[in-house]
DNA sequence: CTTCTGACTGGGA
DNA sequence: GTCCCAGCCAGAA
């Protein structure tokens, strides 16, 4: 599934984050990672996402991705942070005192298991 | 082709 | 702990 194809590289992170299970969450810099291998495209990784086509916006899950702080970076007015912790809470995701989240609990590497 | 920007990251202040 | 600066990659103008 999610592999660095031919100039694909929105398409491949729509269906890396569709692979995302609920209730996990993962960074921008691990699905750079897994895709091309740098960890230096997360910022295209969150371009990808910022342009993410309203007619998809519900199959995949773009608020389970967060930056590598687990905390919610987002500068889109339309998918605010807020939303974003609310969808996140309601698939079960914990915040810290200051809206962060626990990777090493919460954080999805690719693993297979649900 | 060159240039800029962006839902990032890591290190230093 | 938080805030700021420079580096990174891919795509659009």
């Amino acid at each position: 599934m999610g592999r660095a194809e031919d100039g694909n590289f929105f398409e491949s992170v729509y269906a890396l984050v569709r692979c995302i299970p609920a209730g996990r969450v993962t960074t921008y810099g691990t699905i750079a990672g897994l895709l091309t291998g740098r960890q230096g495209a997360a910022r295209t990784v969150g371009w990808a996402l910022h342009g993410l086509p309203e007619e998809i916006v519900d199959e995949v899950p773009w608020w389970r991705v967060i930056n590598a702080q687990g905390r919610i970076s987002t500068s889109c007015e339309i998918h605010s942070a807020g939303e974003q912790r609310d969808r996140l809470e309601s698939e079960g995701i914990v915040f810290g005192a200051n809206d962060r989240v626990d990777l090493s609990r919460f954080g999805w590497w690719g693993d297979d298991e649900q």
